[in-house]
DNA sequence: TTGACAACATACTCAGTAGTATGATCACAT
DNA sequence: ATGTGATCATACTACTGAGTATGTTGTCAA
């Protein structure tokens, strides 16, 4: 009774959940380098001395944006694939949650795209190194669940691609499109994301070359 | 006679091209703000001497590789938007023409994707800000080359989308992909940036809703 | 009460980098 | 031959920004 666990998201797991949201919205709008931890604390109000408290690096803190942003994906998508739907209805129900990730959590998405590579160069420790393999394993496992639906739609005759990987990579780019461009209107707030998300997703699966519903 | 103009790409116009390309590629690999000028001149194996020589300042140089770019852009493009070809056979035509850049000129394109955006953030001189006002001008023009046609072809049926502004920033999102993933194979070089040109493209229309030619 | 530790703020260090000032070399015109 | 300007290299300055060392405050357990 009383134990630490009952208090699990108390003040100090908040905090640092506050310094994530500061940071995804700070690299999004600068990027990695042109980041300065300084700037993410003056966007909270607070020192340098809080950030290096929860986090040993800012390429640590970027890692943490970037795992936390694919932990809402998987969130999102992964429960679909375990849903008794053909697979080309699971594509369409995946690819609508995904877009509907890039819109709702834009900052983290976006850090998610600048992503691993940008960690990888430069100096890295050894567990720093061994962290980014896991995040860019995570990533791969990702689309990993969507190439496992487009082989089998394209093995129903439900889309046809020649590549496998070109059309991967060609389908999440268009996918993930709207954290470069979408900006949220004022009004109509929810109206306005679905109807981007719709067209979003209708594209690349007309790219796909599926039939439309 | 011996005019000036007689040897117009000369020596000074050799190096000042040379700087650009080498520019281009550090700019790809680590983007704006975790280049440095010293990394340029270190690429080329002179000094920064040499390149503040040819230009005033980083953001200039990055300017200038945008710039050049986009004339290459409009070099492969505009030319098209002459012909008497249906608007449906042009989009086709500029869109594979265009991809053909994204493979081919691969640094100066990821230039151009990073872009303007980035050089507005951040203090400018005011003829700073006019030159990037007027680049930003430039990509619009360009991207109203495509806007055209895709009007037309809607027009004609033989294209559907809801959005014009959606469906163009998927379009270009999707078109432009190849500048984050190609990587050029070694050998059967042309057939294999063929092989690439042609799923995009073919990706990007029918995302469009285009019939399949 | 007190000691211990979490959660910061303050005040530094130090390496890297944009930009400059100046010197060296060479072509070329007169 | 000589001055002149273009084309760089060298040697600086000034500043930003990551990371650290240390001080301060509150909290909580014994």
């Amino acid at each position: 009774m009383g134990s630490p666990a009952l208090r699990e998201n108390s003040a100090p797991e908040n905090s640092r959940l506050e310094i994530l949201q500061a940071a995804a919205e700070s690299f999004e709008q600068r990027g990695f380098s042109a980041t300065s931890i300084d700037d993410v604390a003056r966007m909270l109000g607070c020192t340098k001395g809080r950030i290096y408290h929860h986090f040993g690096s800012k390429a640590d803190l970027f890692a943490a944006v970037f795992r936390l942003g694919m932990e809402m994906n998987f969130a999102a998508v992964e429960p679909l694939t375990h849903t008794d739907a053909s697979a080309t209805e699971k594509l369409r129900m995946m690819a609508e949650e995904h877009v509907r990730q890039m819109v709702t959590t834009k900052p983290f998405q976006r850090v998610v795209w600048d992503g691993v590579e940008l960690l990888m160069r430069g100096a890295l420790t050894p567990e720093q190194r061994d962290e980014c393999l896991r995040l860019q394993q995570s990533r791969k496992r990702y689309s990993a669940l969507f190439r496992a639906q487009m082989e089998k739609a394209k093995a129903d005759g439900t889309v046809q691609y020649d590549d496998l990987s070109v059309a991967t990579q060609v389908l999440f780019t268009c996918l993930n499109s709207p954290v470069f461009w979408y900006r949220p209107r004022i009004a109509d707030l929810r109206k306005d994301q679905d109807a981007v998300i719709e067209q979003v997703v209708r594209f690349g699966l007309n790219g796909l070359g599926m039939k439309e519903a």
